[in-house]
DNA sequence: AGTGTATCTCGTCCTGTTGACGAGAACAGC
DNA sequence: GCTGTTCTCGTCAACAGGACGAGATACACT
């Protein structure tokens, strides 16, 4: 590790960049921070940074995650997503950057962390539709939100979405809100408690949101098949 | 490009290596080479190598396919794998390798290449039970095979290990072969010619395989929804 | 206390899909 | 012609999914 020859390979800057994913306010909102400096100086950016000479890198996406958003990693779901590396993304230098998705719920969270400027929640729909993130993050992002989606048919990853524990309604607002679609609340209720490893009930009840109690339920990890889909 | 400061961030090795898979005699296979070098000297492993400065990844993929696999793109469908960066996958430097999947129909190919001193198909199963590859491959291909399995589920992929004009039952050759179970042929039949915009009818017909003559299909890009189930 | 409103949760009906299986069609080889 | 093979269509019961009704149980307001 010490004695290699930089000359025998072509050097190569190696950076995460976060998808950040939450649901506020009824859509999805992704995190982006304000570039301070050329290039894109002024644009909204994914989150992200180098990975350091001896950091895994999952190490350097859950590094970023603290450092640029105070998330921690007990709190979100965060998965690999892709990696990008077209030769001119970054006019510096050749970069490639592997890109991270997280799921979070709607934390009460600073946003603000060590490095960015200045960082926010930004609706994920208006961003797209914009178009003007620095580098490919646009490309990134809207490859993050397809996973995100794709992955919410048959898992149980909606519930990253959602505090430790929520009701079958926060759950149900929650896949609206990605899909963008409204969902028969009955009919989710006895897919999502019908299917085995889903979810785990609590026993404990709440009234948060009005109307009658509705039953607590805490998320496990299984599969749904077949899946949940879209409307 | 030309005036960046090799000094200002630490300097990664890129690579790529491909998860080569097809079905023969019934089982699916995986294209390895044998390393003529140290380290892992003698051992399997995925065929790959570095990217060069200016080149993107994909396109670096893809000439690794032809280099040493004598593939052609238009052969087999190709996709991003995941990437695979810890800091002492390799022993050498620090080294970043981005991994492809390919899927290609038996092709009677080579599978000599220019750089390649030997490479061969060989069983997936026997090959990650031995648990001998070369690096962290063994984890890789794994990742590569869960992949393939399940992407068939939901999408016409399938069909990327038959030849461009196939029957019903070679499809569901391949399907049994990647997913190791067996599959009513009748129910699978109703499927696919049942799920619109899987498969396209050719009008011809073959008697290859023995029995009644079976229409020949090229395949189409429709996702299947809900998808097929593995038995 | 009573009324209205909201949400949760269970149940019903109907349709389409799936798995198990039968049966005939159409070839090759002997 | 007979046999063995594969392909293709059909049938049936069980199940899952979308549309919807209705009661349960909270809170807010009068």
């Amino acid at each position: 590790m010490t004695d290699y020859d930089p000359h025998a390979f072509p050097p190569f800057a190696v950076t995460v960049d976060l998808v950040v994913l939450t649901v506020r306010d009824g859509e999805l909102q992704v995190l982006l921070v304000r570039r301070g400096v050329a290039p894109y100086q002024g644009r909204w950016a994914l989150p992200g940074g180098f990975v350091q000479i001896d950091e895994d890198l999952s190490a350097a996406a859950v590094r970023e995650l603290r450092e640029e958003t105070g998330l921690r990693l007990d709190d979100v779901h965060l998965e690999q997503l892709a990696t990008y590396g077209a030769p001119r993304r970054d006019p510096r230098m050749r970069v490639v950057s592997v890109a991270w998705l997280v799921l979070a719920p709607d934390l009460p969270s600073p946003v603000a962390g060590t490095d960015a400027a200045d960082a926010s929640w930004r609706p994920v729909d208006g961003t797209l539709s914009s178009g003007r993130l620095a580098f490919d993050h646009a490309s990134i992002l809207s490859d993050g939100v397809e996973r995100a989606r794709a992955k919410l048919e048959y898992s149980s990853l909606g519930a990253s979405f959602c505090d430790d524990e929520f009701t079958v309604g926060e759950l149900r607002a929650a896949y609206e809100a990605v899909w963008g679609v409204e969902l028969d609340p009955r009919n989710f209720h006895r897919k999502v408690t019908g299917t085995p490893g889903f979810l785990v009930e609590t026993g404990r009840t709440t009234t948060r949101g009005g109307g009658r109690p509705a039953m607590l339920y805490t998320a496990q990890d299984a599969a749904v098949n077949p899946p949940l889909l879209r409307g």
